[in-house]
DNA sequence: TCTGGGGTCCTAGGACCC
DNA sequence: TCTGGGGTCCTAGGACCC
């Protein structure tokens, strides 16, 4: 029996660690992944990071902190499938895995003690196992919770393993700026600073109806056990496709703002295809579609509509998506991004369309299935609505 | 010509029901 | 001539994560 049985793995730069696989001589320049025009780093390697480069940083901002970076485009075919290699390792020692995202998981160590040794030698092993196999490093966070070990390998980065026993939890934790719990991002710490909160042991060292008058019920809960480490030891392991997500969405940013009513609602078309494509692929279907618009200030509004019955129809989705544009009554105000999510997913064949008289979706549902299938045998290329065809 | 795109969860008010 | 209280659904917004 361990007292830490949590790792939290997380790759080092991953999306820009992969790339330079390929490039291997510009590991020794700054380098980051992202998009053009009007995108934001994916990820940024080690020396990108001493010129402040970071995550989420307008590429317009990084050419001026540092103009000789090389940009390389992400190609999540790659990213996804070294993704999948890793999570096959993380198997191979635990099958008490919790993946986060492509790049990071917690793996609960608890019954391989005997097998593998001790928490800390089975985080070394994974390391050297990925360093091997793909060529990218990772840092590893070991403790007895979550969050623990979240912050752990956040503080080991890069190429580094931190352990927190119990024992030295507090003097791990409580010396650190409250900005660095798991949760607490740059709103709320703001808001902690402003009540004199500044390290995570002012939090702990405050009387939890105090925290919750200032930060609310919930988040005030949380903050206290996020800095006695007294959130959850155990994981939830998702297993394979029994549990659907709860939404699905996508958005597109415009490469310039614009105000043409005729561009917003081909716009919404495309991510209405692009939506209902992947809840029919997942087999989901949901009732609530929100449409997601955001001016060129930057102020984003959402407006849903909850519909009789849920669906994965392109055709409902977009008419349900430009109703919802057109009652918003915008005269010449000019949109920077448009966005289409549809909630409340639950399985498909839970869902029991009753078909009344003469009902024409029946038409639209089934052109959307001879849409998959010819998708499927000829690629996304091949068809797309008529009013998404360029005259060119 | 600063600020992507994919998500999750929480809050809060109003409607509606019992 | 008073005005509870709980539960659920819907909508809109916001914080946070990678």
């Amino acid at each position: 029996m361990t007292d830490t049985p949590l790792l939290h793995v997380d790759m080092d730069a991953f999306y820009a660690s992969v790339a330079l696989r390929e490039r291997p001589d510009l590991v020794d320049q700054p380098v980051v992944v992202g998009g053009s025009g009007r995108g934001v780093v994916l990820a940024a390697n080690y020396v990108a990071r001493r010129y402040g480069v970071r995550s989420a940083l307008p590429m317009t901002r990084v050419r001026r902190l540092c103009p000789h970076v090389v940009v390389l485009a992400p190609d999540y075919a790659t990213f996804t499938s070294v993704s999948a290699s890793v999570m096959e390792t993380f198997r191979e020692v635990t099958p008490l895995v919790e993946a986060l995202s492509l790049d990071e998981a917690f793996l609960d160590v608890r019954g391989s003690a005997r097998r593998l040794g001790s928490p800390r030698q089975i985080a070394e092993r994974l390391r050297s196992m990925i360093h091997d196999e793909q060529g990218i490093t990772c840092s590893v966070g070991v403790a007895a919770s979550v969050s623990v070990a979240k912050v752990a390998s956040r503080r080991a980065k890069p190429d580094g393993i931190v352990v927190v026993p119990p024992a030295e939890l507090t003097s791990f934790l409580h010396p650190l700026d409250v900005g660095e719990l798991y949760g607490v991002g740059e709103k709320t710490r703001a808001l902690l600073h402003r009540f004199g909160f500044l390290t995570v042991g002012d939090v702990a060292h405050t009387p939890l109806a105090t925290l919750q008058a200032a930060v609310g019920a919930h988040l005030g809960r949380q903050l206290h056990h996020l800095a006695w480490g007294t959130d959850r030891g155990e994981l939830t392991v998702r297993s394979g496709t029994y549990e659907p997500e709860r939404s699905m969405g996508a958005d597109e940013t415009f490469a310039r703002d614009t105000d043409d009513r005729e561009v917003v609602v081909r716009e919404l078309l495309r991510l209405s295809a692009r939506v209902a494509g992947r809840m029919r692929s997942a087999r989901v279907a949901g009732r609530t579609v929100t449409l997601k618009v955001r001016f060129s200030d930057f102020t984003t509004i959402t407006r849903s509509r909850t519909l009789a019955e849920a669906t994965d129809v392109t055709v409902e989705i977009h008419r349900t998506a430009t109703h919802l544009y057109d009652a918003l009554g915008l005269q010449r105000a000019r949109l920077r991004l448009v966005g289409v999510r549809v909630e409340g997913l639950v399985p498909r064949a839970t869902v029991h369309h009753q078909l009344a008289l003469g009902e024409p979706e029946r038409g639209w549902a089934e052109a959307d299935r001879a849409v998959d299938r010819a998708t499927r045998r000829f690629g996304a290329a091949a068809v797309r609505p008529a009013s998404l065809v360029r005259r060119d």
